[in-house]
DNA sequence: GTGAAAGCGCTAACAG
DNA sequence: CTGTTAGCGCTTTCAC
């Protein structure tokens, strides 16, 4: 493969002025410019990366270090970031750590080897931030992490939207399904959501489990299968994916949302609402968390401790929640 | 940050002999591997890849370039290629090229300017090879490529397998939601389904779109908002995405699935068997390509041009398609 | 078996 | 403004 060498000889050229004019920095007269970019492409040189990476101390890379690309919403975010960083000029290296801490620590270790400009980070548990050193910037996204700052939507805030909302349309009998309790994003939404009706003197029914399409499933089929006055008539779920689950057990139970019972989940992924019925939930400003995620890496700021940065979520009314009266009257 | 040398150093050895302790193949004396091995731990030293890759003119990470990871079959697939990726000790490099073929070739190019040891790609149209050099594995997953083989489902068998279900099942009135003609893809799963139906003597109504629920939803309303005579008895999609829109279409206008309209899909994605209906379709063994795809590229083989490897899809019949003569019962 | 030393391809001083 | 040169941290001959 050809190098920056060979380029600099058939230019007439030295290293240093190829490499200049890769840089579009430097002074380079306008004549070596031209010539030695014409030479570049003429060769069709790819200036190695790795040379650079390893003499510049910093790869042009971020790592993504997420819990589950299957889930719509970190696929999305994972979206959002490729596209900031590729703009950016940047490569992003993806980890999967599928919710097990042990693999998250291992697949950090090994980031870290490529010396990556940065890393984004939806870690899985908020004990022990890990001892990875602090000369790589990193940005911790939706989940707490002891020792940095978080980047997220404000779970608890939006939480609080969804029992309002549900509140409004006169529900008292209400419960809730939450993601599993070790996860602080988990107790961030559950607290946001209980705090809100307890303040309004109801006391929900909640249930716990995990952050998908099954468990929704599972537990909304445990909510539902039984007489129909002992039913709550609102549940609100800790993410849309455990909603739509939900939405598939009230289904095959013969329960009609909205009518007799209201869903309202959290995320608002793009398949919220393409199901029948469309479901009400929280939107998050995905695009808007990426963004930011990607310049705090670039800038090497990371967020610091302490100084979170909470972007609202936004209430999306669509059509499985209804007043609560509706039911009466059938 | 640590590197090689400190750690010689502080146990008393040469950087050869760290280096060899870390490759654990050469023959180093039991002792002074105990000690370099102990000195790397209380070092926590953290060997660099970057100059590891240098030297050897390859970095331990594939690129994987999809054209959208919200698409829940290329999140799996990517799930599963980072997954097999990370057992073998390499890093995953995400691009996405959002159906753009200018982006594409972006991507690709600076994909590899981290010299990574493979490529696998899921590619946007099969024109024009890349020239890429030939010196890094390519491995073209899913959709064709010109002059290089494919690793892919059978779309054309599991679209014929989708076609022979309909037919067992009376449905004559048959319509097909394609993808974009552009996509090699599009056109085999198109060409397998088509082909069949003809062999049965059925023309079926054709008609195009992305592969989205955004396009399924909107063709599916096209084909549907008409007389109940004029409307086809069942409707086949490219993938579930289209077919979950086109569910939804059905639902807005009353049409019920499967009594008075059949759909499958394909792909088989997790969402599949939890919307209502319960979406038949046709099944692809995802794992097992990326399985696939990862060894080619370690192995630095690719698939060669001209051996293509295409595994089989599955009919996974569930609760969106039903006989014809349920609808002229009604 | 182990050490010494020569690079991998680039960037960033430092000269001129 | 441009050329020279010393590494970045590791792997891999080549000696011993």
């Amino acid at each position: 493969m050809v190098n920056i060498k060979d380029v600099a000889r058939r230019a007439g050229v030295s290293v240093g002025t190829v490499s200049r004019v890769m840089a579009r920095n430097e002074t380079v007269g306008a004549a070596l410019r031209e010539k030695v970019e014409a030479t570049i492409r003429e060769m069709n040189f790819k200036p190695n990366h790795v040379a650079r990476g390893l003499r510049r101390r910093r790869t042009d890379m971020i790592g993504l270090v997420i819990p589950d690309i299957t889930n719509p919403f970190f696929a999305e975010l994972a979206k959002h970031v490729e596209a900031v960083a590729f703009h950016a000029g940047l490569s992003v290296l993806l980890s999967i750590t599928n919710d097990d801490p042990k693999i998250e620590v291992a697949q950090i270790e090994s980031l870290l080897k490529s010396r990556p400009t940065g890393l984004i980070v939806v870690p899985i548990q908020s004990g022990q931030s890990q001892s990875w050193r602090g000369d790589t910037a990193t940005v911790v996204v939706d989940r707490r992490l002891q020792g940095h700052g978080l980047l997220s939507v404000d779970h608890h805030g939006g939480a609080a939207l969804a029992a309002e909302h549900l509140i409004g349309l006169g529900h008292r009998h209400i419960a809730y399904i939450a993601g599993p309790a070790d996860a602080p994003v988990s107790r961030a939404r559950r607290a946001g959501f209980v705090e809100h009706l307890e303040a309004a003197g109801i006391k929900p029914e909640i249930i716990e489990g995990h952050f998908d399409y099954v468990s929704g499933e599972a537990l909304g089929r445990q909510l539902l299968d039984r007489a129909p006055a002992k039913r709550p008539t609102a549940i609100a779920t800790a993410n849309d994916q455990q909603a739509i689950g939900l939405l598939r057990a009230a289904s095959d139970l013969g329960i009609k949302v909205p009518d007799e019972l209201s869903v309202i989940g959290f995320d608002d992924i793009p398949l919220a609402g393409l199901i029948t019925p469309r479901l009400t939930t929280i939107g998050q400003p995905v695009e808007d968390i990426a963004k930011r995620a990607v310049a705090a890496a670039i800038a090497g700021s990371g967020v610091a401790a302490g100084e979170d940065e909470l972007l609202s979520g936004v209430l999306v009314v669509r059509n499985s929640t209804a007043p609560v009266g509706r039911r009466e009257a059938v």
